[in-house]
DNA sequence: CGGTGAATAGACAGACCTGTTCGTTTTTGT
DNA sequence: ACAAAAACGAACAGGTCTGTCTATTCACCG
């Protein structure tokens, strides 16, 4: 209760959660609680009560702000990814070289991640792991957060000329998922070296047999 | 109300979940239905209310079996994955050839499950993301599992005579999840399809650089 | 037939949860 | 400084959840 939840992310570097970010009026400390609790200990299994409580917050007021706590979970989720692809598309974006490099750099950012104390899987798998049958708002979010990374990588597929670009970003969704989920499970970040192992050998496989570029 | 589960798996042949196993006495009926409702609409989500009704069981009879709702989800996750491995590793030893084929055959079955109408997804992927936090039984129940597919992956590994079998096992458990997590995003089988055309570039970099076999 | 153990229906307790209401206090903009 | 807006505390309503209990009925088996 003492402590707030900058020890999430002491330093600030890893702010890619919302629940990390600064917080001023109600609104914004009701979605920090909430993203925080909705993140480490499921959707469901979070009251408003404890919420209110994070956020030393009045309930009238959560309800000000938010229809239901429905609506407060697709306002979590539409932040938190929000706020997580700034972060990892912003940590990529500073790679220098091809898109060959930024595809192999994805897992090192995924590894930072995976090593972060507040990591605690995907949120939008976690959600849909929940609320696959019945939530539709939640299923919606977490379609609209694999198309924005769906149409990053196959920016960098077409970049790379490859010849099927939507099979680049589908193996490549398998083996981002595929990270998350063992690193999740087994507490251990370095499966991201894994899945980047196999990045390589799938982008070497591609520039091969075509070699359209010499 | 008026149909049963065996809709869930007409013909038996993909008897991969318990749900779908005949039942005779209460325990069972109870397994059954907790076992299809927990899987498809969530543990917290699933009422103890629903399972009675959808059993045609008592309370009474329930307690008198479980000692509470968490000893319920702990039986039904080991019989589901009891259920699941007998079923995935009797598909994989009926594989004729090397255990690179079977290695490849993985995918096969595992697009047969994702196919399956019953499938929403591993279900210890999702009681996981469900309890991470503070259940510990469904967290060892998950490691369980997960260690008996490791093992099974190990033994391919040897008879590969690859060089770290560990990292073979831990690639492979990558392709695994990343496949079924991705199947069950976007409901679409054929991802098994992109997990198995990296796996096939996987096993072909282990024979290449060493050629131990020739 | 009779007895034993299990399953049954159903009411009940107690806790918890979401969401509402109301009067008061604090903050904020001008 | 003043007025409007927002947040506060706290109680309350209505519903649902897990788990307990009782009294009755069923099934099996010697």
């Amino acid at each position: 209760m003492e402590d707030g939840l900058q020890n999430l992310c002491p330093n600030g570097s890893l702010s890619w959660s919302f629940a990390a970010r600064p917080s001023k009026n109600a609104r914004e400390r009701l979605m920090r609680a909430a993203s925080y609790l909705f993140c480490n200990h499921g959707f469901a299994a979070t009251g408003i009560d404890t919420i209110l409580a994070r956020a030393e917050t009045a309930k009238a007021t959560l309800y000000n702000h938010f229809a239901s706590k429905e609506e407060l979970i697709a306002a979590v989720l539409q932040a938190e990814g929000e706020t997580w692809r700034e972060w990892f598309f912003g940590r990529l974006a500073q790679v220098e070289g091809s898109a060959r490099d930024r595809l192999l750099a994805v897992f090192d950012v995924l590894q930072d991640w995976f090593a972060d104390p507040g990591f605690y899987g995907c949120p939008f798998i976690n959600a849909v792991a929940e609320f696959d049958t019945g939530n539709d708002a939640v299923r919606r979010a977490a379609e609209l957060h694999k198309e924005h990374l769906i149409t990053w990588l196959k920016a960098q597929a077409i970049e790379l000329q490859a010849r099927d670009v939507a099979e680049v970003a589908r193996s490549f969704a398998v083996l981002i998922d595929g990270a998350i989920v063992a690193a999740q499970h087994s507490r251990d970040p370095s499966f991201a070296r894994n899945a980047q192992a196999l990045a390589a050998l799938y982008l070497d496989s591609l520039g091969a047999p075509s070699s359209r570029n010499g």
